[in-house]
DNA sequence: GTCTATAGGACGATAGAC
DNA sequence: GTCTATCGTCCTATAGAC
C-alpha cells in the first residue's frame, strides 16, 4: 500500500475515534508507521487531510447505498426487506461511516454537507429520489400505508445507523453481553427490517409475511 | 443566576457544540460572561467541568423519562403512543442530550458510561427494567407481536434521536424545508408513532387504529 | 520522498493582588 | 469571589539537510 493510502487509512481511524478537534497528526504518522512530515508533504495541513477523509468515505457511501434499490419487479415487502438487508451490512461492515459523520454534523459540519453534496453528484445520485419516489408510488398505489416518504426514511436510517453510533452506551443501559456480538447484530438486523415492514406495509400484506 | 450555574450553562452550549476537544475554556468565560479564571474557581479543571456538565445532563435525561411509563391501565396502543410522544417532546426539547451524548460515546464515552451508571442509581431507574418488562409482558399476552424488547428499545430511541442529532445533514440530502420546523416536527413525531406502533402493535389492534 | 529540528501559536492552568 | 498577568505545555506547520 503506498505511503499516501496508508496515511489516509490511519487518519479515518483517528478522526473516527477522537473527532477532527481531538485528532493529533502525530498519532496518525504513528500508525500510518511514517514521518509526520509526510502528512502535509501529501495533504498540506489537517484541515484538507480531513476533508479528503471524509470525501471517500462519502464516496464510498454512496456508492454502497446506490445499489441498495433494485428488483424493480418484486413486491414491496420483498424489495424492502431487501434493501434494508443490503443497506444494514453496509454500514454494519463500516460502523465507522456514521460515527464520523455524526461527529462532524453535531459539530458544525459545514465540511459534510460540502461533501456530500459533492458526493452525490460525483456518484449520479441526487439526493434520495429514487427511494423517496419509489415509496411514493407505492403510498399512491395502496401497496404501502399512506406514510410520509421522507419522514420513514429517516426512520429506517435512525433505526440502522443508532446502534453502530451508541453502542457501547447501550450495552451498560440495556445490560447487553458483548460476547457474541455476531448473534446480536443478526437480531437487531431482523428487528429493524420487521418492525419497519411491519410499520409501513397495509395489514393484509404484513400479515401474509407473519411466521416468515 | 449564579456565576455557577452561569458557568455550567454556557459549557453545555460549547461542550455540545464542539466536542470535549474542541471546547475552548476561553468561550465559555465568554459566554458566561465571567472571567475565565472563575471556571476553575468552580471547577478545579476542565475535565472536572465536562464530567459535571454531563452528570446534571443525565440527572436531566433519566428524570423526563422516568416519567415516560405510566398510565398502567391503558391498552398497549394507546399506552405506547403517549410513552413515545413524551417521550419525543421531551427529546425535542433538548436536541442538545443525543448530541452531546452521542459525540461522547463515539470518541471513547468512558465518561458518560459511568455517569449514566450513576445517574440510573440517583433516578432510582435502573436499567431499561420497566419498559423492557412491560414489552415482555405485552408479548408474552398476545397484546404485542413477537419482537424482541431490547431491539425493540434501540429502534424507537434510533428512530427518535437520529434526527435531532444528524438535522442539517437529514436538510441537505431531503431538500427539507428550513421554515417551518414546527410543522416538520409534529410530521416526525407523527411518523415515529405511526411506524413504530404499527411495527409492534398485532395487525387487528394495528387496523383498529389505522385511522386515528 | 523522507527525515530532524524547531519555530510559532494556542490553550489550560495558576499565582497573587484586590 | 473576582480579576490580571503569566507560565509551561502541547501541537501544527515548516525550514532545510539528505
Amino acid at each position: 500500500m503506498s505511503t499516501r493510502e496508508r496515511i489516509l487509512d490511519a487518519a479515518t481511524e483517528v478522526f473516527v475515534e477522537r473527532g477532527f478537534a481531538g485528532a493529533r497528526m502525530q498519532e496518525i504518522a504513528d500508525r500510518a508507521e511514517v514521518n509526520k512530515a509526510m502528512l502535509h508533504y501529501y495533504f498540506t495541513d489537517k484541515d484538507h487531510l480531513y476533508e479528503t477523509v471524509l470525501v471517500s468515505m462519502a464516496r464510498s457511501l454512496f456508492e454502497g447505498v446506490r445499489t441498495t434499490f433494485s428488483d424493480e419487479a418484486l413486491a414491496p415487502a420483498e424489495r424492502l426487506r431487501r434493501a434494508i438487508e443490503t443497506y444494514f451490512d453496509f454500514i454494519a461492515a463500516h460502523p465507522e461511516f456514521p460515527k464520523l459523520i455524526l461527529q462532524d454534523v453535531v459539530t458544525g459540519g459545514a465540511t459534510t454537507a460540502e461533501v456530500f453534496c459533492k458526493a452525490q453528484e460525483a456518484a449520479n445520485f441526487l439526493g434520495a429520489k429514487p427511494a423517496l419516489d419509489r415509496i411514493e408510488r407505492d403510498v399512491a398505489a395502496g401497496r404501502l400505508r399512506p406514510v410520509d416518504s421522507k419522514q420513514s426514511i429517516i426512520s429506517l436510517v435512525g433505526m440502522v445507523v443508532f446502534y453502530f453510533a451508541a453502542q457501547p452506551l447501550m450495552s451498560r443501559i440495556l445490560d447487553l453481553d458483548d460476547r457474541d456480538q455476531e448473534r446480536f447484530l443478526a437480531e437487531r438486523k431482523r428487528n429493524v427490517i420487521d418492525v419497519f415492514l411491519h410499520g409501513v406495509l397495509p395489514p393484509e400484506a404484513s400479515t401474509a409475511r407473519r411466521n416468515t
